[in-house]
DNA sequence: TTATCTTGTAAGCGAACGCTTACTTTCATC
DNA sequence: GATGAAAGTAAGCGTTCGCTTACAAGATAA
């Protein structure tokens, strides 16, 4: 009676460490990934875990260089060349906030909760993924400003750190909560209150 | 060789308990909160923490408590009757983010890694604090809403949590990079960027 | 003085966690 | 079919952590 083992290749299974990893996160906490938890959600044991990934550290490094790269192509796809700057700033908060409701917004739990990842350092990894984030988000802003729908005088920084805050808050909030009521009229109206902090007069 | 003990009555230990557990989470973060660390910090072994406190769930408890409480007197201190709304509202953002320059502002830091506390049940504690938080931040908006220096049709729900996101954000940043350069020139420009947001017409 | 309550210590228990080791099984290649 | 690399298991090691227990000693009041 031979046991029947399910061996799959390192590139599957590097994957499937980081995909259950990202589900514990969003479902149970940043607390809840452990090595075992992850064994048992991918289907193998402990041991198998370091056949693929040296350390749960590398593990973590490597589903932040996951988040980092949907994040930023998430802001890339919002980002339309031919269409005004305030539109896509707005099409990226629409797409944040529906990820917060969606999928609970991996991204932004572990930028909240990376100021205790200082044990294990990956603090400094976190710090880039936003300030790379934080990057993009002023360029699209210096855009509005060229096409005059931002005013001039706005502090780019500022306002991308302000952007930041409105996403992170309602993440906030939803995770505390377990879900928001009417979310999507939430979205509008904060996006009405930031548009109408950085534009220009109509 | 008698060793000399220093006794404390409960009052006394109970609040350099409470103490040590903020300065630890200030200066290392949630994850390094740990009882012996405590019981270090106040010059104690580790049962004689169990003396005062029944479990470290309650530690974290009462700290909350009392983290709420200095939160609320900050927002009772910058909310002055007779000064119009939006000074009472600057005030609330300038003492909030010299907390986050000056001593790493513990309660978003709690705030922040709240979403990690399910494993010991003081998400909703967190949560309920947030609540008031918010609700004293809403009513202050009201004012605002009376005196006519707030646009009426402005989600005073919305803008509370747009608020928060503006020092949630700023406190990340913050304890992501150790320091934030012209932290006070931010400050001013995202209070402009948000009272434009919600101010009626000048 | 003596009894009692309170605050403290030293030692260690049990569980969880990250990780390692010794060994087995599968699979591609010659 | 034999061989060796790759992928898996079971067991357990060492540490940390929250918490408990048995006992000692200071404070207070009769």
């Amino acid at each position: 009676m031979a046991i029947r083992v399910d061996r799959q290749s390192t590139t599957v299974r590097r994957r499937q460490i980081i995909d259950a990893a990202r589900d514990i996160i969003t479902s149970k906490g940043m607390e809840s990934v452990t090595i075992d938890a992850i064994a048992e959600a991918v289907g193998v044991t402990e041991g198998a875990i370091y056949r693929h990934f040296q350390s749960k550290r590398s593990i973590l490094s490597s589903l932040i260089d996951d988040i980092e790269e949907s994040l930023m192509s998430t802001l890339r796809g919002a980002r339309m060349e031919e269409s005004p700057a305030r539109e896509n700033m707005e099409r990226i908060l629409e797409a944040h906030l529906s990820d917060v409701e969606g999928r609970g917004a991996v991204s932004f739990i572990i930028i909240a909760e990376a100021t205790g990842f200082d044990g294990i350092g990956l603090q400094s990894r976190v710090a880039l993924m936003l300030t790379h984030y934080l990057e993009f988000l002023q360029e699209v802003l210096e855009d509005g400003k060229r096409e005059g729908s931002i005013r001039p005088d706005v502090d780019v920084q500022a306002a991308a750190t302000a952007f930041l805050g409105l996403v992170q808050s309602t993440a906030t909030l939803w995770a505390l909560n377990s879900y928001l009521p009417r979310l999507a009229e939430r979205r509008a109206e904060m996006w009405r209150i930031f548009m109408r902090g950085v534009a220009s007069q109509a």
